[in-house]
DNA sequence: ATAAAATATAAAGATATGCTTATATTATAA
DNA sequence: TTATAATATAAGCATATCTTTATATTTTAT
């Protein structure tokens, strides 16, 4: 079961804007590090350790796939997750406009 | 709705452990102040502090019944809340033994 | 084997958080 | 009205968090 230390690690995970909004765009589908710079607009370090704290509190899975490492939304340990990712901003509109620059990464 | 802002906060205050043991402890009964302070063995202006914070997400509301404010659990703007209380360690025997201890406030 | 691209890690600085001590409010009781 | 009890606020300090810059690692392409 979830312990004390487990539930505040998982709520300081969602305790930041930047990391709520990674997790509204990856309902929309799996994105790779270098996707989410384009889409945060910050540099390639701080998104990289936003997505460790996001692993870190099992919110996220990454899989490599090339060069590529891609995120993946996760949570499966917590049952009122799925619920929490209903109520974000939706940010679809981010990724449609993402690939209509060209910028989404097509892997081999 | 819910915005960034919101979401982040509510997050925020429920990354640390002293206060999801005191929303845990709220779900048995409503308590006041120095009762927190006897339950959690922390400095009142120590409690008064994660009221606030709790209070300005929205998670608790106060009343004021004498010289005691007494704290009750809110939440509702967040749909997912309740499911999230439930999986809270359960306080109740602290409860328990606060009242065996003759610590419960009466009021008038 | 080397170079380039994507990602991760580390160090450093700025801001935020949580606790303590001291002081201010607010409400009851004497 | 003065004293006391409960709570809140403020200042100060230690620790944590987030971002940046610099560097390391990993994978593919040449």
């Amino acid at each position: 079961m979830l312990d004390w230390e487990q539930l505040a690690e998982y709520h300081k995970a969602l305790g930041d804007k930047t990391r709520l909004r990674i997790l509204s765009l990856l309902r929309t589908e799996d994105l790779c590090v270098c996707e989410l710079v384009e889409l945060l607009k910050m540099t390639q370090p701080a998104v990289s350790q936003h997505m460790r704290k996001l692993k870190n509190a099992k919110l996220v899975k990454e899989r490599r796939q090339g060069k590529w490492v891609f995120y993946s939304l996760d949570g499966s340990m917590f049952p009122f997750f799925q619920e929490f990712l209903k109520t974000l901003p939706d940010t679809s509109k981010e990724i449609e406009e993402l690939k209509a620059n060209g910028l989404k990464v097509v892997c081999d």
